[in-house]
DNA sequence: AACTATTAATAAGT
DNA sequence: TACTTATTAATAGTT
């Protein structure tokens, strides 16, 4: 949506780079805010700069969704590869959810997920991961998650705060 | 932009809801799949439907950029509120990276946040938290950050690679 | 950072 | 639920 057509490809022009990550993240955090806002989700963004460096966004808080994606084995399983897009089951997806606490036996929405098409991203640039890091780094996560669950019995569910981003859009 | 013009607000409609979440957090899993490729960013979402369900976005990997953001006291203060956006630093953004390990006394960037301007989102439902309860998920979540450190120290700080979402686009 | 020509996302409709 | 298309909204290039 510009000028002209552009390729999604990687950008080498430092300059470009930096005026381009700089609009598109903007734009990415303020379609995420419409979404909260608009169907009464919960988002949190993490976005690492090529740089290293962090830019947030969160609704209501980073944290509290980190720390119930963390905890929350309902919601989340340990599945070794839930990293991209998961949990696409669109059915009874807008009811209640307080009640949390129940036999987790009431298992995971693995079903149909959108795009399960085994075939790569069109842009993947296909470098594997070392497979005893990636078994290192799974079971250290599992630890996080075993460390994050209680932070959410002290939690409720839903609060709701919006710190100011586009204010005014 | 769609037939008509709409107001960003809370959708009541059921049907009409689930639609436009659906449409919606695809368009953000899609732009952000075109700011992680086009900027070699890595960018993790965490959505929470309005019923509780997890939908995630990664590049290269949820876990591994939640774990980073947990671990890393560089470029993530525990400062009360980094819940939003933050660390608006565009400056110096670009570079390399790999050497997080210097003293932290290396302070973050606070600096120049964007929408910093004090007014509240205009969707603000001003339901405030309370301090205990927060006071203790701090606490908890710096327990989960101690936790997490380690990982980074196994982890490669850039490895790439994209599972498949949109693949062909 | 601000401006617009232009493309891309999407609200309705099917 | 997926496809179509009129229309708006995001943004590429430019200043």
């Amino acid at each position: 949506m510009g000028r002209r057509k552009i390729e999604i490809k990687k950008i080498n022009n430092k300059a470009y780079l930096k005026a381009t990550f700089s609009k598109r993240r903007k734009g990415l955090f303020r379609k995420a805010a419409e979404l909260c806002h608009m169907c009464g989700a919960e988002i949190a963004i993490l976005t690492v700069s090529p740089g290293g460096k962090f830019y947030n966004f969160g609704h209501p808080y980073v944290d509290s969704i980190i720390a119930r994606y963390c905890g929350d084995e309902t919601s989340c399983t340990l599945h070794e590869n839930h990293e991209c897009v998961s949990h696409e089951d669109d059915d009874e997806d807008l009811e209640g959810g307080q009640e949390k606490e129940e036999g987790s036996t009431d298992d995971v929405d693995e079903d149909e997920p959108i795009h399960e098409k085994s075939h790569k991203f069109w842009w993947d640039e296909e470098e594997p991961i070392d497979p005893e890091q990636r078994e290192m780094f799974s079971h250290s996560l599992q630890e996080l998650r075993n460390n994050a669950v209680w932070v959410l019995n002290d939690r409720n569910r839903r609060e709701s705060y919006v710190k100011d981003y586009m204010g005014g859009i």
